[in-house]
DNA sequence: CTGAAAGCGCTTACAG
DNA sequence: CTGAAAGCGCTTACAG
């Protein structure tokens, strides 16, 4: 691209002078308004804007367009396997609608959030699809008013109407107790770090309706929580996970199998009974949650319960995509949780892995061929 | 954010009616420019400002001011955790410095490569840091001519004049050979997915020079190359480790100690080998490469080689930064490996973890503590 | 300290 | 099918 004589990039005006035309016409030979333009008046100029070098000026078309085809995204921390694929599966559908990405992490400090939402307000995205750590309502509300469209996913924002992608947390909990009761074992904990989120919250409550049905007793005892808080990486759910392995290996009071709070507190509880000479799954079955790429990786492969992370964000996008078509539309869309049993949970008792659980083979899954159920709001 | 009467978001000229003044008066009081306005003035140009819910329109200045605080990143995958720290720590920094950052993934297409790169342009990024998979120095070197900046990273582009962070991507295969070789292992291989990227040639290369000087013969034959091509996920570097350790253990040649190309094929290497009844550390050692966060969360913890991923991405924004000050500088920064000592590599004929080797406890890094060694250009 | 005016690069009714 | 003109929202020499 060479420089226009006026010692800037070439503009439709150039063009314009160099094929003896306005830039009216160059505009619309170039925009692909739809708009005609006869056949030779368009070759010439689209000869005169290669040899110019020319590359349209997008601002000077949002400007004037009023119009944007950029999107905000704004996450936690992308040090959250989670959030990293839910940002692909966002980004993935974003480039096939053809919107860009503006990305923010906000590293769960609600100022670096209302900076963040503020910012894509001023570069005018035509939207925005968040994960707030504390939502401001109504700041959140003005800037919808001033046209940027919201999509939250995982979270409901009180006093704010926008479409978003949940997912049934509390099934999530209660599938956990299942398969662990199906598969002979009774003595269950459940293994967190500080519950904050109210997606914890529900699996939770999850995992105490579970117990609940199956007539195990002392719920509450069973929910061990670890006094770590995040640091802005993840490494303080692993952990939370190692000490409260250790802490139950110590006691002597070990259970059969553990629910942890996500895939990575699980690879805490690995490790904290490893340690200590307790073999996964020999001794303690362990599940997670989330379904992590990498949690087929490891060895013993971890049993979980799948979180859709990109199917989330993909949705996310087509919700978004829909809600800046038709503005009064809004949305819900509640992805349901499944099992992905592998090797770390064991049937009670037994020298076989759980059953349906793959054997030697991990699965190998691309980011999106899995298929979720998806529960009608 | 009410709308202004004439149906839009209120701008400046809203204000300046509101108050009495002129457009100028109002924009010189809003956009911090250090042009005098007296106190009277300004206090009722924000008064107003707040009243009307105004936000500044960033399309209008960035389009008067021929500037922008966008910059681009190009990255293969996200899928890929390398990639996803490089751009947390380029994210970062961006953010520290005032940068907003528009993402593209390439998936290793060379195609949407370049439509991601004339898609930056298009929108006047100052800048772009970008790692390709097929690098056309042409295109970049009109966009540099048009005004974008670049910043490369593990990657030089032949006729392509820019600063780029590197990594000592030989050293590492050197440090690989010396610490296993300390360890009491002179029965090696090298295992990796297949030799696509000058990065993976020259960590092999580093591999071959470490067995020559400690005299291990048979060079080209400790590398095992596996079969299956990238399909856009990392599943496949697992799935090439486990199968060629599986072979391995088939052919009843096992080496003592197995160095992998990246972490993620080290895991597969694992899975293969545990399939077999093999142990990790006792019967095999494993040594991986880059140092992913979840290496140190799976058990065995993963004895690695660090490559820096998040302090390349920040260094990349900090040298793009440079670069966008002063357009005639470019710098070269190279970062060394590190040896990073964890469970799954034991000294020979011992009980004991490799010397050095934190031994229970897992490294709490967070995503910038760790300090590299940088080698001057 | 303030304002009138031009202009960033583009698109689009309006007129022909 | 083509052009002259206005205008998107802002900034900034220039003049006072």
């Amino acid at each position: 691209m060479a420089l226009a004589p006026h010692g800037r990039k070439p503009t439709i005006y150039d063009i314009a002078r160099k094929c003896g035309v306005s830039g009216a016409t160059v505009s619309r030979a170039l925009s692909n308004s739809g708009y005609p333009v006869s056949a030779p008046v368009r070759a010439s100029i689209e000869a005169a804007a290669k040899e110019l070098g020319y590359t349209p000026n997008a601002v000077g078309r949002m400007l004037r367009r009023r119009e944007s085809m950029d999107i905000g995204v704004v996450l936690p921390n992308l040090s959250n396997p989670y959030f990293t694929s839910v940002l692909l599966g966002l980004e993935t559908e974003a480039h096939r609608l053809g919107y860009n990405v503006l990305l923010s992490s906000s590293f769960r400090d609600p100022d670096i959030e209302a900076r963040a939402l503020r910012m894509l307000a001023t570069k005018q995205v035509a939207g925005a699809i968040v994960s707030l750590t504390r939502p401001d309502a109504a700041l959140l509300r003005e800037l919808q008013a001033g046209g940027v469209g919201f999509v939250t996913f995982d979270q409901k924002v009180e006093g704010l109407q926008c479409s978003r992608v949940e997912f049934d947390f509390e099934a999530a909990g209660l599938l956990a107790v299942d398969h662990l009761v199906e598969q002979g074992h009774r003595d269950l904990v459940f293994v967190s770090s500080p519950i904050d989120r109210p997606s914890r919250v529900a699996l939770r409550a999850g995992f105490l309706e579970g117990l609940e049905r199956h007539g195990i007793p002392d719920g509450a005892d069973r929910c061990l929580l670890g006094g770590i808080e995040s640091e802005g990486t993840e490494g303080y759910e692993v952990e939370n996970g190692r000490l409260l392995a250790a802490g139950l290996a110590d006691s002597g009071r070990l259970p059969t199998a553990v629910f942890a709070a996500n895939d990575i507190t699980a690879f805490g509880v690995i490790q904290g009974l490893t340690a200590r000479g307790i073999r996964v799954p020999e001794d303690v079955s362990v599940l997670g949650f989330d379904d992590l790429p990498f949690s087929a990786w490891v060895t013993p492969a971890l049993s979980t319960i799948a979180h859709p992370a990109f199917e989330t964000g993909a949705m996310a996008m087509r919700l978004l995509a829909e809600t800046l078509k038709d503005r009064d539309r809004i949305s819900v869309q509640k992805f349901a949780p499944r099992l992905v049993p592998r090797a770390s949970v064991r049937r009670r008792g037994s020298d076989a892995p759980a059953s349906g659980a793959a054997t030697g083979t991990p699965d190998a899954r691309t980011a999106s061929d899995s298929k979720y159920r998806r529960i009608a709001p």
